[in-house]
DNA sequence: ATCACCGCTTAACCCTGTCTTAACCCCCAC
DNA sequence: GTGGGGGTTAAGACAGGGTTAAGCGGTGAT
């Protein structure tokens, strides 16, 4: 793993670099924007940490202009605590998580795992037992076969595919589809049930698995 | 969503209730520390925000009692503006996140979403003896087998699980599974039973112990 | 412009597993 | 002996999930 740190406080900053070579994670530092935004165009990182505040030209220029150039690593951008605003701002120039100073050290790796992850999740593809789903194709392979799936049974797979092999709540499934205004009735019951014929269908082991009254999981049965 | 907020201030109450109910954001309230404790100690809350000055009992000093009970709930501190002490206080006594009255709604919204959030990608798991529970799988395994339990059974266990190896009180635990409508008659009784079955088995440790008039607690026996 | 097709929603209905209830039993303490 | 706390059992109620079919709206082709 190979990230940016791109941080003023030069205590701070020694902090967590070594926090993070203890964990394995190899961590690059750069004391201003300016210095970070080269860094950036020059090398390949998993994912790179932000200050806001910081001399010369501030993390959310540094986001912006990088993202301007086309380089989509995932950002956590560090805010101070009373800058609202900021934040707010800071996902708009397309941030994808951030973290209020001050932090605990282990939540900022468990962070920037979790980016690092989901991106290298976003080009390749999520494989549960023999089911393969390609995100950025938005299809399905199971058994050496595509699936004929319909966009929102696409999206109930996706959804639960991220999070597998722990359960999704109909909640969360339903905000994943529908987003803000969910339809009234039982239409998610019917576009799982035909997901499953899609998915299961007449295959011994049914990856799609109801869990008691939580919701649903997208698992092999053996686990 | 389901948050607590504990403030002696009526009228602010009332606004960040309001407010929170807009974004679909469960929000019970207490008036003092006190009643506040006591509803911790009932119901599980996703994140709780604590005012500091309050009647009774203060912030702080519900922040502690709860995390010597080993409520590890996210908490938020609301603290007075000029009091910087306070702030130092806080975080001694277990609290996650603080903010500044006065201050944004929105602001309080988000970073109470951030915490909620944070905790609930938590893994959490437990291991009592060869028992092993996973709160996101929602599954509990026992020597090497997947255990078959029902949605109450599996909350009994995760309760249970929680305090271990502290016994948990008849209340407690039927707090845990229904939270405020609590059947009539003897239910808890029999999911024990049909839990007891499952987890224990023809297995010589019993690990879900009665103890005397206390509640039950989930050890080995050696203990 | 019209028609056919496809997927989405809706509202039934059925079925299975789970929860509740109310017994009865046992053991121990008083 | 009596009463209370807990354990055991079985039956009925119930909810949640599964299944099915009909109708609606949009889209693309003719």
């Amino acid at each position: 793993m190979n990230i940016l740190l791109v941080e003023d406080d030069i205590d701070l900053a020694a902090t967590v670099v070594d926090f993070f070579e203890l964990e394995s994670t190899i961590c690059d530092h750069a004391a201003n924007g300016v210095a970070g935004l080269s860094l950036i165009q020059q090398n390949a990182y998993d994912a790179i940490v932000l200050d806001i505040n910081m001399p010369k030209m501030n993390g959310l220029s540094v986001c912006a202009a990088m993202r301007k150039e086309g380089i989509d690593t995932p950002v956590l951008m560090l805010t101070a605590r009373d800058t609202l605003d900021d934040k707010l701002e800071g996902f708009a120039s397309g941030t994808d998580d951030y973290l209020v100073k001050p932090f605990e050290l282990k939540e900022l790796l468990a962070r920037v795992n979790a980016l690092a992850k989901r991106r290298s999740g976003q080009v390749e593809k999520f494989h549960i037992a023999d089911l393969a789903i390609d995100t950025r194709l938005k299809q399905a392979v199971r058994n050496g076969e595509t699936l004929k799936l319909s966009p929102t049974g696409y999206k109930i797979l996706e959804a639960l595919a991220r999070r597998s092999p722990a359960p999704v709540s109909r909640e969360k499934l339903m905000q994943a589809v529908w987003g803000d205004n969910i339809p009234d009735s039982n239409s998610l019951k019917v576009h799982l049930y035909n997901l499953r014929k899609l998915v299961d269908q007449d295959n011994n082991k049914a990856l799609i698995q109801t869990i008691g009254s939580q919701g649903f999981a997208l698992r092999s049965p053996a686990d």
